[in-house]
DNA sequence: GTGGTCTAGACCACC
DNA sequence: GTGGTCTAGACCACG
């Protein structure tokens, strides 16, 4: 199973599930088409209620990322990647913004943070 | 006042409050020493229950931002600024690796990263 | 319940509970993992607001003796006994220090403290 | 002026100025008959207000260790060092075998305050 | 005037 | 069911 869940994440289970199989499809490691492990059985799996995994499979749904077939079973749609991309993009953006008024109150410059990101790259 | 609270903010009322005052007394607009409008007059200027701006001068104690004396009110305390600034330089590198690993399962770059940090800094 | 509580106590109603809480976990009567009463059976039960034994447990989850995720409980951490007897051994040591002063100011010598810890040592 | 009183102590101002005063009697820095400064002078000196000054001397009547002449002021009673020493002894008992309680919890011995206490001893 | 505590009841998100 | 937040009003100790 590509799911792990914890109770220290302060994250809701509903979300980690759901973040979890957005990360597998977005990897390729779920491939358009296939069908995802059903409710119940995903629910015995990592010990949870059915409910918690029902709501990630819907949110999912509300995403586009995957399709529901009351009787069949769930699928993972066939999405452009590069949309996806563009959206993460600008998602991304959001975040550094952010981040960049974080550190303007301390006096840390956005060159700072660049010498960080040059860091992680040379880590990597 | 130097405190705006929303409802539509998604945040507890408590820790707006809280983020706004930590602030202010980062940025130097509270001097050390100087004192916090008493709980009651900020919860009847921003209409809203005393114990809301309890909870939040409460939180502002435990973190060391301020103390408060009862029955003389709450003052700044003397922080260390260069302290401070290192601890959000780590909170940002920390954050930066997961904004990394979050483009990474979408193909963006740090370099990507870098770029748009760098516009960022040619807009401000 | 292994909780009592008392308003003639001077001590804040949600201090006892969390002092109480905090005891029984350090002597083991509470095993790390297990669960905590719900804050609302337990307000039931001491006939004390919510609100109050929140606060306890909020006070513990800041101390690091338990943590509590929203929807499920509350749980008592796995945390190191030797580390909390060494700090408490550090408490106490300071207490000491404290009453030598206060006795110093009555002529009331170490030696006669230490007599009394032996008469407490046998009575026991 | 012997006396003196700290915002960053959380005891409340009257009962710092109290128990200086207290201490003050008892080493003999203050002789019986001796008389105190003024309420206002004191009040004037500390910074602080009349009714503190007033209610740490009223506190200090009740317990026997001043008396005060209205319109001629505050003067120190002739008291039984011994009777006094007895009391404190009584306390500092009392004190201990709450520590004794205390560190019981996290199976601390008798014997290892009856050590801290003779390393007090030592460093004396 | 100040802060510290507590209540009784409400609404929300999560499981 | 669980915890998280908030309100409106109350009483107390301290200055």
């Amino acid at each position: 199973m590509f799911v792990n869940i914890s109770n220290n994440n302060p994250d809701p289970l509903y979300q980690q599930v759901m973040e979890q199989i957005k990360d597998a499809i977005v990897q390729g490691l779920l491939e358009p088409g296939s069908s995802l492990p059903s409710i119940r059985n995903m629910a015995k799996d990592l010990k949870v209620s059915v409910i918690t995994i029902k709501r990630a499979y819907t949110d999912l749904e509300n995403h586009g990322y995957i399709v529901t077939r009351p009787g069949l079973g769930s699928f993972v749609t066939d999405l452009n990647k590069e949309r996806l991309k563009d959206e993460k993009m600008k998602e991304i953006k959001e975040k550094l913004k952010y981040l960049v008024g974080e550190g303007f109150k301390f006096n840390i410059e956005i060159d700072d943070m660049i010498k960080i990101l040059k860091e992680l790259k040379e880590d990597s």
